[in-house]
This record gives structure tokens, C-alpha cells and sequence, in this order.
RNA sequence: GCCGGGAUGGCGGAACUGGCAGACGCAGCGGACUCAAAAUCCGCCGACCUUCGGGUCAUGGGGGUUCAAGUCCCCCUCCCGGCACCA
């Protein structure tokens, strides 16, 4: 059974004894109002039929692993205050949370504890959620989401049926990453340097799988596009994904493979064998070279047998055979075509099929192009492509450069990426530093064909730049890059040779897992009917219980054979079910949506209620997300939309990145012992500490430096507001007070307030620094405390008081929930804090009376004078030139220029 | 290499649009209360000089713009994060 955390547990501090009435004693605050909120939640709910604005506010939601870590707490404290905020601005305010309870974990738990992932999972969960509720935090539970239950993993085998059916899924093999530990596949977005997202130390590997694909590249334009529009997010994130996605526009190139400097090669070897001389000694005259050219290679054979006299072997004709066969052509990318007259060769990669073929006949060829390949794997599994050395290996082979008709020397090359382009590049030494590089090393030719237009430019090869004139570069000698680039594009376009086209980064993302503990893909195999899908009535199809999870031997629901064995609905035989499962991300790819209908067993969610309240107003979370979760939920908001489920095209308006926790050095984990235990803060200080101390200890998007001791600051603190409301005693009635009668004192009082409140709310309502929000409201206490001698003499008002403590508490409410409902409730307060009205901000009572003006001689501070607030020029000048110290100071010096900035400051420029 | 973010006291951090650098908090020092401690309250708290009035220097380094620069411009160093032989 879940644990839940013990109230009584929490109260024990013995250190602490003094009579209570004077004492902010967190324990006892705390535990009365986790109770009462534990019997009736219903302010946290969102309103149904709401005439207020609506406000979305949501952290991401979190992943079971057995209790919450203080970058939790973090995260949560940022959602909530806002959330408390806006209900307090009246909006009807959606908060709700959830668990992204599928995945690895629970399986290697089950390994190494022989407990259920289902129950592991779910105890988790509870206890999660205890916690969360003794932080005090407002979530609407009940629209709950527990993405590895039936009821919402279902929508997920139903979204995957409709992205089937709209050719969205497909299946196929290929090149995938695979990591041992986790013994199941990985997305791309999932390899950070070469590595495993979730164990830095393993490499990942390459294996050649069956695979389930989501077509998210049929969106990469408007994944990229979209990114502008989003300007409520942060641009590291924007710019995060741009580079994901990675677009670039360019030309693609076919060249022609040319055989016949191979053919005759292989006659060279075949003669000089017959005849017995070396090879170089065979000359071919060019005239017979020509004429072999052009014929096949049956009529070959026979010419070279009549000319040397020889009998050429079937086994050497088969050969001459192979190469001479037309290998068709290899296609570039290119961004700069504009120097395709200085290509010198092409390059291959190692992977390329092409390179494959050409070693088929040829075991030297085959025999250096597996170290390239060797090299490459190695340099991706130490995650650092670009730190081997470039080499290549030269096939011997020609490839004829469509814009000029010339031959060019086809290579393989350990630095070109298979999964780039096409896989193949033509090698520009004069204007691409890496061809130069490898030109340089292994003597290929350097041909310039763009010039700067401007001398003083250095012209140092390889000369890059964009901003040049070709030359040497036939009809187009003389264009500027630019125009080149669009005039050769359409040459390639009009002669059917290549075209303009965009190359990007981002791949399809594969969700296949061979993995127990997720969604299962409702597929079926039948041997009669191919691949064929679970009729959608079928649904759910339901992860088993108690199946027998080990890290090897591929999906743990290959050995269900109950799960296995199914029947084919179209044929009726017999067929075999999938048996991978769904990536988690795809969970997480929608579960925002599932909130605003979460009990709909009809659909994934009613569009009506999505049309409310998407897109999401504020989404809270850790930058760790920027690409994986973020570019799928976007991808999956595009697909939804296309299906006519919902309107909007993004799901997130504004989304805010919060930084790590970090203690000593370094960020809290377990394996660094360095956690810090919410329950610990809890027990010691109170929640509501723990969470003033998070959002304290610097602004939100950055990284939270951890000192256990600015965490006694904050209680001290909220012991302060604790007196001041409680204990300050009751001023005299006096009565009758008009504003201009209001003493001195109240006049500061309200100034103080009024201050507090426009810092406090601006924080809200701007940059989101909650520690300047805070630190003003610890000065509003200050000042508050020490006026206590105003107050008890009757200089302040009961009325004026009873303001100065409600607004009080009604600032700290979004902060501190405990220690403010109990002191609203202390203030005999009947309406429910959460729905209380935020304090408005008078700007004409926060207004100072009397400023104090620094003024500067030569920019130097050396004295100030006092005015009346908004004081004209002339009445800052009067004062500042009677006043005795500046007049001194300025004593028999020429001045240049006296500069006035009413409200800050004087300057008094002398010589 | 490219992109994004940083660098301010012993520490975490303030300083909104160029206008008193160091708010607020921690730690430290001194004091009050107390038999004592805890708790609480008050004062001091960047460096150097000082005739105790004050003065000089200080926001990673160097230059510049300006009456005035932590803030704007140019150059450089270092740190964090992301991407990276992407053709």
C-alpha cells in the first residue's frame, strides 16, 4: 500500500519549546490545513462553465521514480504561485498534474527488487502524490493523468491507428541506435554525443532493425516555420530546435558514373596477364580507348582479343562484364553549386550502396573502405565525428560533372555522413575547407572559380565566402554567387539533372521499444495479410501482468504467448501480434490535451474543451526538454489539427525553462549523494519554507545554488510575518481619519504597501524574478516591524493596520499557502483565500512625499538635496545652488553645464 | 568552429527604459534581553587611505561613446549549456 507521510512524524522538533502563541510553528499550521485541504479540494478545481477568462498553467509532468527531488519542488513552486496568482486575479484557472508513468525504471526495479512495474510504478505514484499535497501544492486531481493505465495508454494505440491509416506510421529497416543497457532502441533525439540520454557512460550502437516510424519530417518545414511565432519561449529553446531540425537549402546534383577508365583499366591487367609485362607497360592508344567506349562489353572483349591476339578468360569477361554495366548516377547536395566548375572529385561515404558495388569485384577497394567504415563507427561512439582524421580511398572510378561535361575521380571518405543528404558530396577544395584539407593530403587537384569583388579582401584558399564572382566557371564566369546558385539550379532543373532542393536534419522519429513496460503497438503480423491493424473496437490492448522481464532476448512480450497468438481480423487465420512497444515520448507527446476531458472513454479528449483551453497559457519545465518532449508535442499538436480533432497549431503559448538545482558544485543525484530530501525540509522547516527558500535562492531560470542555511532565512522570515500578524497589538481607536488627516506614519504605511504591491504583482506579471518579489516583501516586514511603536501609540489607525495585515498575507498567499490561510483565517476572514482578490496598486499612495536628490559634480556623488516629489527643473536647481556643501564644493569654478533629471539625479559639470 | 546564456562583496543574489553599485538573504563581528542557552531584537559588515569631515579604487580584462556606463559600442579572456566534418 502507498505510503503516506505521516503528519505526526513531521511535527517532532523538540528543540523549539516556547509557549505557541508567539512562535510560527510551521508543523502545526501546516498539519491543520493539509487536513482540510485533504477533505475538500474543490477550490483547485477549474471551473465548468466559467464566464471568466480562462488561464492553462502547467509544469511537465513527472516521471514516478519514487519520491521528489528538490528541482521538483522548484518547478512545482514556480507553477503554483502563478496559479494561485491568477486565481486570485480571477480567471478560471486550469492546474493540473499527472505521471509519465511508463518506462525503463520500473523495469529494472522489477529485475533487481522482483517487484511488478505496475506495482512499483504505481506505489510510486502514491507516494509522489502524498508529497506533492503536504507541499501544499493546488492541482486539480480530479483530472489526473496516469499515462500507463488502460484508459489513457488506449488513446495512444488509437492515435497510432490514425497516424497508420494516414500513412503517418510506417514500418521499416534500418540503421537504428541501439543501447545495451537499456537493451531496446532509441530515437535520435534520445543520443546525446554518441551516448544513451539516460546512461551517459554506455555508447550507443548501430543495429539493423524492423522499425516503427512516425513521418515527423512531413512537418519539418512547419516545425521550423512555427518557431518564430512562438515568442513567448525562451530562444535558447527556439534556437535549440532550429539546429534539430536542422534546414538548408541547396541544389541537388546528379553525376553520370563514368566505367570506362575502369574498363580499360581491367584490360590493361587482363592484356599485360596474357602478354606477361607489367601493367604500366600496356598502352592502350587513345583512339582504340575511344572506340571501346562505345561499344558494349561483349563487342569489347572480342576488339581486344583481335588487336593483342589473346583469349580473354570467362572469369576476366565477367569482370569486364560488371564494370561495364552502367551504375547509373550518384546524386550531391550542395549549398554552394555556384563552385561546382571547381569540383575536383566526388566523395562517398563509406555506407554508400554504390561503394558497395564497386567493391563487389574489387578486394583492395573492399578491404580499405571497412576501415573507413571502422573509423567512422569508432568516431561516433566516442561521440566526436569530427575528431578523426580525414582519409579516403580512391575507387578508381569517374564521375562526369553535368555542368561541364569533365570526369572527376570518384572517392570514399571517412568524414562523409551517410545520414546527411544523399550520402555523397562533390569535393570543392578551393571553397570548402574540409575538401581543401583532404585535397591538401592526398593531392587532388585545387581549382579556384570564385573571386572576391573587392581586392583588399584576402583571396587565401579555401576562400568561402558567399559574396564573390565566378571565374572559370564557362557561361556562368562573371555571376555573383547568388545569382549562379539560382541560374545553375534551374540549368539542373530544365536538363533533368538535379534541382533546387531543401536537406534537413530532422529524421523520422522511430518509437518501436523492445521494451515490457509500455504501450503496446496494436499491430498484427498475418502471413496470409502482411501487416495488419487492430481493429479499433479491440482497444485497448492491454500490457499483461506478471510477464517475466530480462534485459536480453529481445521484446519481453515475445514470450506471452497469450499476448503473442492473435487472429487476424481480416482473414480470420492466425496471426502474431507486436510485440515492441510504444516509446514513452509519445506519452508525454499529448497528455496536455488529456487534462481538459480526462475521463472521456469516447475519444482522447472532447475538441470543445481543447478549444477552451488550449494552447496552454504558461508551460513550466526543465531546459532538458527543449527538443525531445517539445518538437514531439508540437509534431503531434500539427498531426491532431491535420485530423480536424483541434484548432490550434501549437500546443504552448508561453513556456519557461527553470535551471538545475545544485549542491556543491554540482547537480543533485543520487550517485553524487548530494540530494537534498523535500521530506527532510518538511520535517525541519515546514513546506512552506522548502518553497519560499526554491523560489528565494535566485531568479527562476537560473541555476539554484543550495545552502541549507539561507533556508533558516526564509523561516525566520515567515516567522516575522507570523508576529507581525499575530502578536502586533491593537492600536487605540481614534477614529475618523480623512486622508489628509492620515499622520505621517500612515502615509509611510501605505506607501510601503502600495510599493510592495506594484513590485510584487510586476514580478508576476513580467520577468518572473520571484526572489526581488520576495526580498520585497521581507522589507515590507521589516518596515512593518519596526514601525510597532507607531502603531501601539495610536499614530496608525486600526483601519490602516487591518489593511497593512491583510495585504500582507494576501502577498505572501501565492508563496507561502500554509502560513497565509492561517493568517487570513487570524484575521477573521470568511472568504477563501485562494479566490480573494489581489491587492490593487494605487500608484498615488505608493508615491513618495519628499525625494532625496544625489548630486554629482563631474559625475562624482558629493552631496543631495531633499524636494518635493516632482519637483520641477527650476526647483531642483534652486535647491541644489542654496544648498551650503555644493556651494562650497563649487566655489570659484567655471560651470560648464548643470544636467537635471527630475526624480534621479543632478550633475553639475566645473572646471 | 557555430548558436544561446553567464562573470557584480566571504557566499546566493539586487540595480525595471544609461542616473546614488552591492537591495534582500546567508555567513561574520559587536550589543540588548537571559543565571545561562535557545529564540528574538538593535547596530556594523566591498577594498585601501583617513586629520573620522571624508577621500581614492572597485561590477572578468582592454579600449570607446556620454555630463554620467554593471547597463550602450568595439576587441579579448574564462565558465555553463546546446549543436557540430551537416557538404
Amino acid at each position: 500500500m502507498p505510503k503516506e507521510i505521516s503528519i505526526t512524524d513531521i511535527g517532532a522538533d523538540q528543540s523549539r519549546s516556547l509557549p505557541q502563541h508567539d512562535r510560527y510553528y510551521p508543523q502545526r499550521i501546516e498539519k491543520k490545513w493539509f487536513e482540510r485541504w485533504s477533505q475538500d479540494d474543490s477550490l483547485y478545481r477549474a471551473e465548468a462553465n466559467s464566464t471568466k477568462t480562462k488561464y492553462y498553467v502547467l509544469e511537465m509532468l513527472p516521471y514516478p521514480s519514487g519520491a521528489l527531488h528538490m528541482g521538483h519542488v522548484r518547478n512545482y513552486a514556480i507553477g503554483d504561485a502563478l496559479a494561485r496568482y491568477m486565481w486570485m486575479n480571477d480567471y478560471n484557472v486550469l492546474h493540473p498534474m499527472g505521471w509519465d508513468s511508463f518506462g525503463l525504471p520500473a523495469e529494472n526495479a522489477a529485475i533487481s527488487n522482483n517487484t511488478p512495474p505496475r506495482e512499483w510504478t504505481l506505489r510510486n505514484i502514491a507516494n509522489m502524490k502524498a508529497q506533492m499535497k503536504r507541499l501544499g501544492f493546488a492541482y486539480d486531481w480530479s483530472r489526473e493523468v496516469t499515462t500507463c493505465l488502460p484508459d489513457y495508454y488506449r488513446w495512444n494505440q488509437w492515435f497510432f491507428l490514425k497516424l497508420f491509416e494516414k500513412d503517418m506510421a510506417y514500418r521499416k529497416k534500418s540503421k537504428v541506435n541501439w543501447c545495451p543497457k537499456c537493451a531496446t532502441v532509441l530515437a535520435n533525439e534520445q543520443v546525446v554525443g554518441g551516448r544513451c540520454w539516460r546512461h551517459e557512460d554506455t555508447l550507443v550502437e548501430q543495429r539493423e532493425l524492423e522499425q516503427w516510424f512516425l513521418r515527423t519530417t512531413k512537418y519539418s518545414d512547419e516545425l521550423l516555420g512555427d518557431l518564430d511565432k512562438l515568442e513567448g519561449w525562451p530562444e535558447k529553446v527556439r534556437t535549440m530546435q532550429r539546429n534539430w531540425i536542422g534546414r538548408s537549402e541547396g541544389t541537388l546534383v546528379d553525376f553520370k558514373v563514368d566505367e570506362s577508365q575502369a574498363v580499360l583499366e581491367e584490360f590493361q591487367r587482363v592484356i599485360s596477364k596474357h602478354l606477361g609485362v607489367r601493367k604500366t607497360e600496356v598502352a592502350l592508344e587513345s583512339h582504340l580507348a575511344d572506340a571501346l567506349s562505345g561499344l558494349d562489353h561483349v563487342e569489347r572483349v572480342m576488339a581486344i582479343e583481335e588487336a593483342f591476339g589473346i583469349k580473354v578468360s570467362e572469369a576476366d569477361a565477367v569482370t569486364i562484364r560488371e564494370l561495364s554495366k552502367n551504375r547509373g548516377t550518384i546524386s550531391v547536395f550542395t549549398t554552394r553549386v555556384d563552385t561546382i566548375f571547381g569540383a575536383t572529385s566526388v566523395q562517398l561515404a563509406p555506407e554508400h550502396p554504390l561503394v558497395a558495388e564497386f567493391a563487389v569485384n574489387d578486394a583492395a577497394l573492399s578491404t580499405k573502405v571497412d576501415v573507413l567504415i571502422a573509423e567512422q563507427r569508432k568516431a561516433k561512439e566516442i561521440g566526436d565525428i569530427g575528431a578523426i582524421e580525414k582519409h579516403g580511398v580512391n575507387t578508381g572510378r569517374f564521375a562526369v560533372n553535368p555542368y561541364n561535361g569533365e570526369k572527376v575521380p570518384i572517392w570514399v571518405a571517412n568524414y562523409i555522413l551517410m545520414d546527411y543528404g544523399t550520402g555523397a558530396i562533390m569535393s570543392v577544395p578551393a571553397h570548402d575547407e574540409r575538401d581543401y584539407e583532404f585535397a591538401k593530403k592526398f593531392g587532388l587537384e585545387i581549382r579556384q572559380v570564385i573571386v572576391s569583388n573587392d581586392d583588399s579582401v584576402s583571396q587565401e584558399l579555401p576562400f568561402t565566402p558567399l559574396n564573390g564572382k565566378l571565374v572559370n566557371s564557362g557561361e556562368f564566369g562573371g555571376l555573383s554567387s547568388e545569382e549562379a546558385i539560382k541560374k545553375m539550379s534551374a540549368l539542373a532543373e530544365k536538363n533533368g539533372f538535379g534541382k533546387a532542393t531543401v536537406t534537413y536534419r530532422l529524421k523520422d522519429w522511430g518509437i518501436s521499444r523492445q521494451r515490457y513496460w509500455g504501450t503496446p503497438i496494436p499491430m498484427l503480423f498475418c502471413d496470409k495479410d502482411g501487416i495488419v491493424s487492430v481493429p479499433e473496437s479491440e482497444l485497448p490492448i492491454i500490457l499483461p501482468d506478471n510477464v517475466d522481464i530480462t534485459l536480453t532476448g529481445g521484446s519481453p512480450l515475445g514470450r506471452v504467448p497469450e499476448f503473442v497468438n492473435a487472429t487476424c481480423p481480416k482473414c480470420g487465420g492466425p496471426a502474431r501480434r507486436e510485440t515492441d512497444t510504444m516509446d514513452t515520448f509519445v506519452d508525454s507527446s499529448w497528455y496536455f490535451y488529456r487534462y481538459t476531458d480526462a475521463h472521456n472513454d469516447k475519444a482522447p479528449f472532447d475538441s470543445k474543451a481543447v478549444a477552451y483551453w488550449f494552447p496552454i497559457d504558461q508551460y513550466i519545465g526543465g531546459v532538458e526538454h527543449a527538443i525531445l518532449h517539445l518538437i514531439y508535442s508540437r509534431f503531434w499538436t500539427k498531426f491532431m489539427r491535420d485530423m480536424g480533432l483541434i484548432k490550434n497549431d501549437e500546443p504552448i503559448d508561453r513556456l519557461f525553462t527553470q535551471g538545475m538545482v545544485i549542491k556543491d558544485g554540482a547537480k543533485m543525484s543520487k550517485s553524487l549523494g548530494n540530494v537534498v530530501s523535500p521530506d527532510e525540509m518538511i520535517a525541519q522547516y515546514g513546506a512552506d519554507s522548502a518553497r519560499l527558500y526554491s523560489l528565494f535562492a535566485a531568479p527562476p531560470d537560473r541555476d539554484l545554488d543550495w545552502q541549507e542555511s539561507g533556508v533558516e532565512g526564509v523561516f525566520r522570515f515567515l516567522g516575522r510575518v507570523y508576529r507581525f500578524v499575530t502578536a502586533t497589538q491593537q492600536p487605540p481607536a481614534k477614529g475618523g481619519y480623512t486622508e489628509a488627516e492620515r499622520s505621517p506614519s500612515a502615509r509611510n504605511l501605505q506607501r510601503a504597501l502600495h510599493q510592495t504591491i506594484k513590485r510584487v504583482s510586476r514580478d508576476f506579471d513580467g520577468r518572473w524574478h520571484f526572489n526581488t518579489s520576495i526580498a520585497a516583501l521581507m522589507e515590507l516586514t521589516n518596515s512593518l516591524t519596526a514601525m510597532s511603536a507607531d502603531i501601539s501609540s495610536g499614530n496608525i489607525s486600526p483601519e490602516d493596520l487591518a489593511y497593512a495585515r491583510k495585504t500582507l498575507v494576501l502577498l505572501l498567499a501565492p508563496f507561502a499557502p500554509y502560513l497565509a490561510h492561517e493568517l487570513w483565517e487570524t484575521l477573521g476572514e470568511k472568504e477563501s483565500l485562494l479566490r480573494a482578490p489581489w491587492p490593487k496598486y494605487d500608484p498615488a499612495l505608493a508615491a513618495e512625499d519628499e525625494i532625496e536628490i544625489p548630486v554629482q559634480i563631474n559625475g562624482k556623488t558629493r552631496g543631495r538635496v531633499t524636494v518635493a516629489a516632482g519637483s520641477s527643473e527650476e526647483v531642483i536647481r534652486e535647491a541644489v545652488f542654496a544648498d551650503e556643501k555644493i556651494k562650497s564644493l563649487i566655489k570659484g569654478k567655471q560651470i560648464v553645464k548643470v544636467i537635471i533629471v527630475p526624480g534621479k539625479l543632478v550633475n553639475i559639470v566645473v572646471r
